[in-house]
RNA sequence: GGCGUCGUGGCCAAGUGGCUAAGGCAAGGGUCUGCAAAACCCUCAUCAUGGGUUCAAAUCCCAUCGACGCCUCCA
């Protein structure tokens, strides 16, 4: 039974899907005004987590991740560098899909933008406006009224009235309540704009989420996920749109990833203090950062430094150790072992199971996978061969595929080269055999200047690159 | 000030009432090896602090200290 944890009820819950075996998932993407950083990747990649945990449990995924793809910082941006804010936006949204996928993060079913939803919007204003939960101003903003919404702050837990009195809120006279939030901005002059029953403009920032929502979802959706800094006000906010408009409950589990912290602070644009996706995978394969992510609790917040992403990626290391073959000298292992690693990859699979169910947690789902690496090296060293080792090392791959892992799985790493290399080791062992260390050594030595790891066993010669 | 999350070995981290407190990294010892490497085996914590509840608590309650997030754009 799958248990998930939900920030509207801070519990966990028994997961029951509106449909069976199919799950309505929208997640936040990101506003594209610059580079993407490692929070981003973050998110996306316990997300991404989620939403293949869910579909090797049989669930169907209908998966929307947006771009929010007009605001204050694009336009803003835009004009520092003389471009077209649109031009600006789709560069970046370019550039994120490229990371996301350097990542491993599956595709959505749909990325919606807010430009491309602009019927939707707006029809969506004007039935809030109908409703009474929304009213225009003179200024020619639209603002959502929040004290029409007796439920409003139920996410957050904040009442109107403390945030009233601790509020830095600056009070616009247009707004019937200082916290009233807009839904749709009057155009100023130089930014771009869509007509609309209240003027040129555009959409405010939480309206966008709930429309494409509804356009792509509907009413209901299943899971509805982001960081934990867009529960007040994005999320709060989007709960009162969408459930004042259709008068249901919009989302029935709320998830939230807890923040990246560089040097003891959520790494963040506006901080400054960030590491960018590009500059990450200059460094590190994308799978380090996945093993970064899966080896915490995507709720709680996670330090990136140079230790952490060491000790991720001798964990990787760790994970493979199990992928290799068996010497070719491998005799066989007996009928009892063999019976024993069945039982062991029986039992890695139910535990990695009982840990994922419980909330997606990879870090007990992860050790599921280590105890199997370990029963996988012992076989190995027992003598198993590489047709007994196969069904424990399959469970192995479709696991930490689960994860997203990919456990550099590099596509033809040599090509013709694995040829030579064979030839070398083989030369290599002749000269074992005559004990020339000096010359066994000069090769073993020059393949790992070039990559190639040998090891020896009792068996025989394994290497890898 | 308000709301919320959290404080487990050198580091990361699971576990939220009861068998010997998962797992990974690091460290030390050992097996194997011509030497290595890899693998395997062994060793390494009483759970921030102080009270309380209970037959029994890391796990529940209270207090204190500390960290982080949100309350303003933010994954």
């Amino acid at each position: 039974m799958l248990r998930v944890y939900n920030t509207l009820t801070r519990k966990k819950e028994e997961f029951q899907t509106l449909e069976p075996k199919v799950v309505k998932m929208y997640v936040c993407g990101v506003t594209v005004y610059s580079d993407a950083h490692i929070g981003h990747a973050m998110s996306a990649i316990v997300f991404d987590v989620v939403r293949r945990y869910l579909e090797y449990r049989g669930y169907s995924v209908h998966y929307v991740m947006n771009f929010t793809d007009v605001d204050d910082k694009i336009i803003n941006r835009a004009n520092q560098k003389g471009m077209d804010p649109q031009v600006l936006a789709e560069t970046y949204i370019q550039a994120y899909r490229k990371n996301l996928e350097d990542l491993n993060v599956l595709a959505a079913t749909a990325n919606p933008r807010a430009t491309q939803e602009m019927p939707q919007i707006i029809r969506m204003i004007e039935g809030l406006i109908e409703k009474g939960f929304a009213y225009p101003a003179k200024n020619g903003d639209v603002y959502f009224r929040i004290t029409k919404d007796p439920e409003y702050g139920k996410l957050s837990g904040r009442r109107i009235d403390d945030m009233q009195a601790g509020s830095r809120i600056e009070i616009e006279e247009e707004k019937e309540h200082p916290m009233d939030f807009a839904i749709w901005k009057a155009a100023k002059p130089g930014e771009p704009a869509w007509d609309s029953p209240w003027g040129k403009g555009r959409p405010g920032w939480h309206i966008e989420c709930s429309a494409m929502n509804l356009s792509h979802l509907g009413e209901q959706i299943d899971i509805h996920g982001g960081g934990n800094d867009l529960i007040f006000p994005h999320h709060e906010n989007e709960i009162a749109q969408s459930e004042s408009f259709t008068g249901k409950q919009f989302a029935r589990y709320w998830m939230h990833n807890g923040m990246l912290q560089l040097q003891g602070e959520k790494m963040s644009k506006s901080l400054g203090n960030l590491v960018t996706i590009d500059d990450f995978l200059a460094r590190h394969e994308a799978d380090a950062l996945r093993m970064m992510v899966l080896n915490g609790s995507y709720r709680a917040p996670l330090s990136y430094s140079d230790e952490i992403m060491d000790a991720a990626e001798r964990g990787l290391d760790r994970l493979r150790s199990a992928l290799k073959p068996a010497p070719a000298g491998a005799v066989g292992a007996a009928a009892e072992l063999r019976n024993t690693l069945d039982r062991q990859t029986e039992a890695a699979q139910q535990t990695f199971v009982e840990a994922m169910d419980d909330d997606f947690n990879s870090s007990g789902g992860l050790a599921a996978l280590f105890e199997l690496v370990r029963a996988v090296n012992t076989a190995r060293d027992a003598g198993a061969t590489d047709a007994q080792l196969k069904p424990a090392q399959d469970t192995l791959k479709t696991l930490t595929g689960v994860l997203g892992l990919r456990l550099g799985e590099k596509k033809a790493s040599g090509g013709d080269a694995d040829k030579f290399i064979g030839l070398l080791v083989e030369v290599r062992n002749e000269a074992r055999k005559q004990k020339n260390w000096a010359l066994s050594d000069l090769i073993r030595d020059r393949l790992k200047e070039l990559g190639v790891a040998i090891e020896d066993n009792k068996d025989g010669t394994i290497w890898h690159w």
